[in-house]
DNA sequence: TTGAAAGCGCTAACAC
DNA sequence: GTGTTAGCGCTTTCAA
């Protein structure tokens, strides 16, 4: 009975083959040749055997042994929403430079699913956690403070929680999307969000209302339940331009509803932006490409990732030593990217002009 | 000195705290008290304590100690692509349901990055692995199967190396776009490709050269260099498309190309599909709503993704007893959704016909 | 039925 | 300078 399995190589194989100690080649391979003070003919004759058979240091025994993975755990809402899929390569590829890997998630907003995840990487010890909270994880989330366990939110954050988060400023830039559509002379703005009561969600909306109210309109603003399959999302959005047809504007709060919307305007038979303007929260592919071109509320995703894996790392660095951590709260502001979806043809304004002048 | 930091709780405080054997509250655990005949009292009692205290198992010492993780790796060229996102979500899901966890990461199709994500899910001891193989990763995995351990392809395969594959027949997709823009009367067909070797893109390349040698047409093919920046391959597809104004229909060989081939026909002002018709491989949120809608060659995501799964939790399975293993290479059909942007619309195709009389 | 104890592969004191 | 060895937290055989 030969078994054919060709075994791992061990770092007792290494030492054994070398006549040296198992200590030594363990020093070697982490950098404390130096330190310890082991000559360089050895480190060297290590480092070549090493390499020669390709050994690779089991990261399960050295894990366990040293209490740190080098992993980071990433809680997304969807890793197939370009936002998410965008910021989590951004904060992949800074990361793996520095010695981290990311094992990323998705939630899809379910709080079972999510406790999951955030159950999985606990169990697995992971070294630090970036996290897009969905409802529901508050308590978890709670326990892996109370063990000092680094952590970053990004997107929304939880009122309740002193947590770092790295944010962006929804309310600004819903309320710069709305001043720009009454800029452009629409006046009847409507605004569909999700039934959501994340903070990001409440902030786009609080946005909006706070341009209406500065310009003293009615508002107008659909709140379409979370969780539905595609298609009841789409006939609902139909329905509530359907039924507030007096509306000459529509703000989607996320990419997705966004989608969803420019369907449903499509089954209307709606032109944009002559019979109804849009601006989406979020920029995408398919906003930049559509005819006519449709203008959003762009996010710093560079900016995000970039934020996130620095105070995260930072965290990483210091809490070996106790030292105190302030928390890091950041919140960027995004950017009105103006395309055509939003704008008044010359024509329809000139038309427009004519039936004022009547 | 009192340390603050809340220590983590372990089998042994379990143990000792319902005066018990470490033994005894593993086996409990484990799903083994009735097999070791441990008393349903005592089995009750480890259960409620361990819910109790939250008590979660390392899974470090766990895996070192069984050797076995219960992760997967899963590798594709890039998860922000809503192809590669899709299934791997699909994949996911199902793993869950399973009781395994799927990492994943991007390789972007650049090699020395592929060997580092998969070196790196060796020495983490995933029990398997699924991947989209970039260029340059065949020695690895081939030491990867020497060693037995479980692996699905997708995607593409490497046609040197016996492995488990689920793919789709691209040559069939091409092939059929091909022949149904014929039908519509377009006659000078395009096909603009990347420069890869890849097993999907060679197909896909030849099924758009059978149909042409089928109808004794000229091939025009663009192969674009892989690795550009998105502004030089819309230049490059400008230029192309500039360069051969004879052609009245272009097929885009996957959905990225589609994409900046969109952006490219925009800048030089063409109309789709009357002055060029469009087909495009892979299907995207996009492409349905894009105005005029895009037609595709749709892949099975679905089936890629409970076929891809299947076969690895299988081999999963089987790897333990030394059962010799078939290999699993599987061929799915890809389904032609034919839209706006590849049919002659009514009016142009009676003027059509008109000028054939004359 | 239960408990003691031997590792899984590695790191890092602490000897020598 | 280098080797010995005690664990990291868990599973599982074997003895009681």
């Amino acid at each position: 009975m030969s078994e054919k399995v060709k075994k791992r190589t061990l770092i007792s194989d290494i030492a054994s083959h070398l006549e040296v100690s198992i200590a030594t080649v363990s020093l070697v391979l982490n950098g404390k040749a130096k330190q310890s003070r082991i000559s360089d003919a050895v480190a060297a004759r290590v480092l070549a055997y090493v390499k020669e058979v390709g050994y690779k240091p089991n990261q399960l025994a050295k894990s366990l042994r040293t209490g740190k993975t080098h992993v980071i755990g990433l809680v997304v809402e969807d890793i197939a929403n370009p936002f998410f899929a965008t910021v989590a390569a951004l904060i992949e590829r800074q990361a793996f430079e520095r010695g981290y890997r990311i094992i990323y998630c998705s939630t899809n907003n379910d709080p079972a699913r999510a406790r999951e995840l955030i159950t999985m990487f606990q169990e697995r010890h992971v070294d630090g956690y970036i996290v897009v909270p969905a409802e529901g994880v508050e308590g978890q989330l709670a326990e892996i403070l109370r063990e000092q366990t680094p952590m970053v939110l990004f997107d929304r954050y939880l009122p309740q929680q002193p947590t770092n988060h790295v944010v962006v400023d929804g309310a600004q830039g819903t309320h710069a999307a709305a001043r720009h559509l009454l800029e452009q002379g629409f006046s009847n703005i409507a605004f569909v969000t999700t039934s959501s009561e994340q903070t990001q969600m409440q902030a786009r909306l609080a946005g909006y209302r706070r341009a209406m109210q500065e310009h003293q309109l009615p508002e107008t603003v659909k709140q379409v339940a979370v969780g539905q399959e595609p298609e009841a999302v789409i006939a609902e959005i139909r329905a509530f331009i359907h039924a507030h047809r007096q509306c000459d504007a529509i703000i989607f709060s996320t990419n997705y509803l966004s989608i969803y919307g420019l369907e449903a305007i499509g089954q209307l038979g709606l032109r944009i932006p002559d019979d109804l303007a849009l601006v989406s929260y979020d920029d995408h592919d398919l906003f930049r490409l559509y005819t006519p071109a449709i203008t959003v509320i762009a996010q710093p995703v560079e900016a995000i990732a970039k934020n996130v894996i620095d105070i995260l790392l930072e965290e990483l660095k210091n809490c070996s030593d106790g030292a105190p951590r302030p928390l890091q709260q950041l919140m960027l502001p995004p950017t009105l990217v103006v395309r055509q979806s939003s704008v008044r043809k010359a024509a329809s304004k000139k038309v427009r002009q004519q039936e004022a002048a009547r």
